[in-house]
DNA sequence: GTGTTTATCGTCAGGAAGACGACTATGATC
DNA sequence: GATCATAGTCGTCTTCCTGACGATAAACAC
């Protein structure tokens, strides 16, 4: 077929953004009110329009940056640098996902370590992380009582998919590193993996695990009793993304 | 910021596809020669443009049906249905992917059965199945020992990306049975794992290993000698979709 | 000091996986 | 028909990983 602009539909390109964090040892996702219909008023993800000379994951990272101030690296990240990471989550394209057009939509997940409070164009109370369970329930209501309605468009659905990326790529790769600060301890690891994966887990186990798994963990010789009790070793971020063998979430 | 059309730019969406395939012990894609510029008579990947009222999805599986004739299911796979294997692999949106307009793609990853020779639009010479390997190389010749251009576009990108995601999920799905026909041996699918990683495999263990997990596979009854030798037991795909434990894949 | 908290080391039993021997049941070849 | 080649299937053995859990260590609160 011949070049012919007539000949495709135009579609309006947006990304939009599952950024996770560990707070309070929950799972905890950003979100934006909407200041305009549709669902005006209501909870979303941030994102926004792919600009005309930008590629998807700049978009992306655009996007982060102007809501958190974070600065991204991509999947094959290098050591820690105290950016978060940022990959392509899903596509989203439904015909009837917008009422206003015709939207596709590329989802990217962001994993950053605990942060201060959210900035949406300046504004506080309109963005805030909320428990990622507190988002996805359906017509229940929220920590400060307010009666929470489902997140905007199909908001929910990526936050889901978000959410169980998340929960099991930590199984086999590095990335639960992504949510602790340049250096951290083993039980701080643990505790992100706690909260991700909503489980306990043994502390000696999961010390022998990490502690011998090839490339996952450097130690900077220094130690911190910011946890309380005895002193811990403090750790960065070693050079490996896979890890072999990889970390077994408990059944069930 | 208020409804406007002119706020954002118009994209050209598109699908596209790697469709892959187990022929002759080797791991194979669907190539179509294109037939017009730009990269007139390269080789690309199957695709075409979303349609107004269509969801990604379904125009995934409208062009794999019109490429193939293969029928569709999703990535819940119900059990073997003789369709292929369906699902998202990722979008793809540097603005220079397209010499013509700002294009995005959201490939699709498809796994087939061994199948009769494909059809590209009823013309059989303008499509083909190509092992992954000639198809990635460079400059090199194919087998035919004509001069092998690399694919259009960005699509050497989107075939490794989508050899990669089926390699590795091998790994933890049951995924590998979407290679065999509907009844199959255990020796037909232990040659799926061999092809598809490219490694030999202990036939015995191998034996031992998917017998034995549960739901992975589930016995006809049947037996055939289709491959020579003793004649082997048949099986059918279980309901697992998750294999635990995952299948490993030898170290280099 | 005593108790509490967190970190870290050690032990032990059960299970999974790699290496590989042995046996079985076909078709092909002489 | 005997022999051989080819595949398939069952076992064994050793090694490694994991989960369960006891024990010790080093801080802080009182």
């Amino acid at each position: 077929m011949p070049y012919d602009p007539s000949a495709f539909p135009p579609f309006a390109v947006t990304v939009d953004l599952v950024v996770l964090t560990v707070r309070r040892h929950a799972l905890c996702a950003l979100a934006v009110r909407r200041g305009e219909p549709p669902f005006q008023g209501r909870w979303a993800l941030p994102g926004g329009f792919v600009r005309a000379d930008e590629d998807l994951s700049q978009a992306a990272a655009r996007e982060l940056a102007e809501e958190t101030g974070l600065c991204a690296h991509g999947p094959a990240a290098p050591a820690q640098d105290n950016g978060a990471h940022l990959e392509q989550l899903a596509t989203y394209g439904d015909p009837e996902r917008d009422p206003r057009m015709r939207v596709v939509s590329v989802a990217h997940l962001a994993l950053a370590p605990d942060l201060p409070a959210p900035r949406a164009g300046g504004d506080a109370s309109n963005a805030r992380w909320a428990p990622v369970e507190e988002l996805l329930q359906q017509g229940g209501y929220g920590r400060d009582g307010e009666p929470m309605a489902p997140l905007a468009f199909d908001h929910a659905q990526i936050l889901a998919d978000g959410v169980e990326r998340a929960r099991s790529k930590i199984e086999y790769s590095s990335l639960a590193t992504a949510f602790c600060p340049s250096e951290f301890t083993v039980g701080e690891l643990r505790r992100v993996y706690e909260a991700v994966w909503g489980v306990a887990l043994d502390p000696r186990n999961f010390h022998r695990k990490v502690t011998g798994t090839p490339g996952f963990l450097v130690p900077t010789g220094g130690t911190t009793t910011r946890q309380g009790g005895r002193p811990a070793q403090l750790f960065r971020a070693g050079g490996a993304t896979l890890l072999n063998p990889p970390m077994l979430r408990p059944e069930v």
